[in-house]
DNA sequence: TATGAATGAGAATTCATTCAT
DNA sequence: TATGAATGAATTCTCATTCAT
């Protein structure tokens, strides 16, 4: 079963979503088809394992790094957090490339939005906690903002390594996003 | 040939990618599946054209609102482009929706790109001949971030409609966030 | 698709019905499996219009007969129709040995029951018609009983062969069967 | 083995023939797949000991009241073996449709042959006794001709549930059909 | 230019059977 | 004796593409 998944991680990156096909995984995983049956109920529960592993990987990361930093806020908790998520995604570029780029996004959809939904909160609890320290009368719409703006920023930035913008450049424009936001 | 482009836009719309047969299209065109290669090489070009058309007009529509605009920078200016980008969106949720979430992402990609280039050379442009108005030191960096920003911001609230947060305050919002970052 | 179907029919006669796949039926056809979907929706429509024919030939055959007869009942009646359908049982032996036998007989049920149905109801009209020379009280019971008697003694007597009883004495066991029966 | 034949019929009655896989029937057994295979050599031979048994209680039933009148001939005794042969196919309906009707019926062919035989040879046997009780001139073929038509008859009338015809009705027409062939 | 029947490789899935433990 | 994971051939069906008319 761990087999099976590792070898649906490896013909997703190796061969892409369009060759990931029942047969396909079962010979990479040294298996028959058959036996595919035995531990998942169709092909779409494999991709589900797979995908829902890689997000999984990603959010334990990111949480880890706000959690530990959630006493101090400032351009230290951001840039921490932000520079957590980029390295969670540059993990294994390979697979975020076939997971946000080659697959239907409706696949990743609750996974992501499970993600997504864990940092906001922890953002939206702690802006909460601090009215004074923002200009923005919303928390909740405040961490909506900084989470989607942040994670699409990192995701884009390691997906299309754009030459103009260094890993530390873009952590500080990050920062400077997120603090001129949130002090405006 | 026009026929054939609008029949599969209706058949991603009706329908779903899933439904994006070349049988599908060509019966929703009024023509034979065999006529269909006489104007397209393959089923792919068929859909890139689609696409192509859908980011083509978005583009439009933005780039129409930005260059009226250009003129005087500030809030007014980044609101009405983002206004105009909202519009856009709006138009046509439903070919968004599969667009932007069914179809795998690296078909729109290239399209996109051409429009996110677009906006962000001008706006690149635009800083760079104003660089005392912003604190963000290199201007191309600076439009990548908004640009990238306030699109994915865009597109996650026409997509998921989040109940917490109104048209006018996403737009305050994005003004907020624009302004802040750049003038922190 | 008239190949197609002579096609099923052989290959039900030849293999019989565990082999009737679509691979095969496409191959007998000289066709290739995916033109067999250009005319039938599925694998069991194929089968049906075999079956179909198959006990449509019947009932036009034993219908014919008994509509000739109609005029004269008694034993000559019964004789002929009788033979009729022996007559058409004996045709396809080998089909006949498929449809009733090997497959599961909710397949031709329907178009058996109407064949039946059909006999069934000549048969009472000229029952309740001559009321005064049968004994049995109820034309519709009566038609019921005959008709399935003398359907199931034809079919096990083309299907089973029994040395013991010619074709001729079968007919004649058959028009005393009814003929006791109607008169008792 | 008792409980995989057990396990058999209960999955034939409760799920139907389609779905008799030697998966669930061992799972109903409460054994493992491979288990079957020490006591049966495939999956046929689990199927033909379930209908064995059928066709067997039926048989056993039928000649115990065929035996008990075999002493009064005369209507008696035909509507008390009618009548046998009707409670003993309505005491398991269901099996008896699946059996009858979803199975291809050659699986059933041997034992019911066995059944119509053993009923057949005793009718034969008592009908050549009396010879001239009856008319009809051979016995073996008189005794052919009436255990089938019986046998269909009640097969169908439990089967199909003619709304026109109550059980008396039935076994009242039975016996007028026999009585009158007998003696036509 | 247009047709549309024909293609055929390839997809997901099932299941009777085996065999090492 | 019992297990149950593993097998893998076989099944039904789809669909992008072709080509004779």
């Amino acid at each position: 079963m761990e087999r099976i998944v590792a070898a649906g991680r490896g013909v997703l990156v190796e061969h892409g979503y369009d060759a990931f096909s029942t047969n396909r995984v079962a010979t990479a995983a040294g298996i028959s088809p058959g036996s595919l049956y035995q531990y998942f109920p169709d092909k779409a529960a494999i991709l589900d394992v797979v995908i829902d592993r890689y997000w999984e990987e990603v959010a334990e990361r990111v949480a880890a790094a706000l959690s530990e930093r959630i006493a101090d806020f400032g351009p230290g908790m951001v840039r921490d957090t932000a520079d957590a998520l980029l390295s969670a995604l540059e993990a294994d570029r390979e697979l975020l490339r076939v997971v946000a780029e080659e697959l239907p996004i409706h696949r990743s959809r609750e996974r992501r939005a499970a993600l997504e939904r864990r940092v906001r909160e922890l953002a939206a609890t702690y802006l909460a906690a601090r009215r004074e320290s923002t200009r923005r009368p919303d928390p909740a719409t405040a961490a909506w903002v900084v989470v989607l703006a942040v994670e699409n920023l990192a995701m884009r930035w390691v997906l299309d390594q754009p030459a103009a913008v260094t890993r530390d450049a873009l952590l500080d424009e990050m920062v400077a996003l997120v603090g001129g936001y949130l002090l405006a």
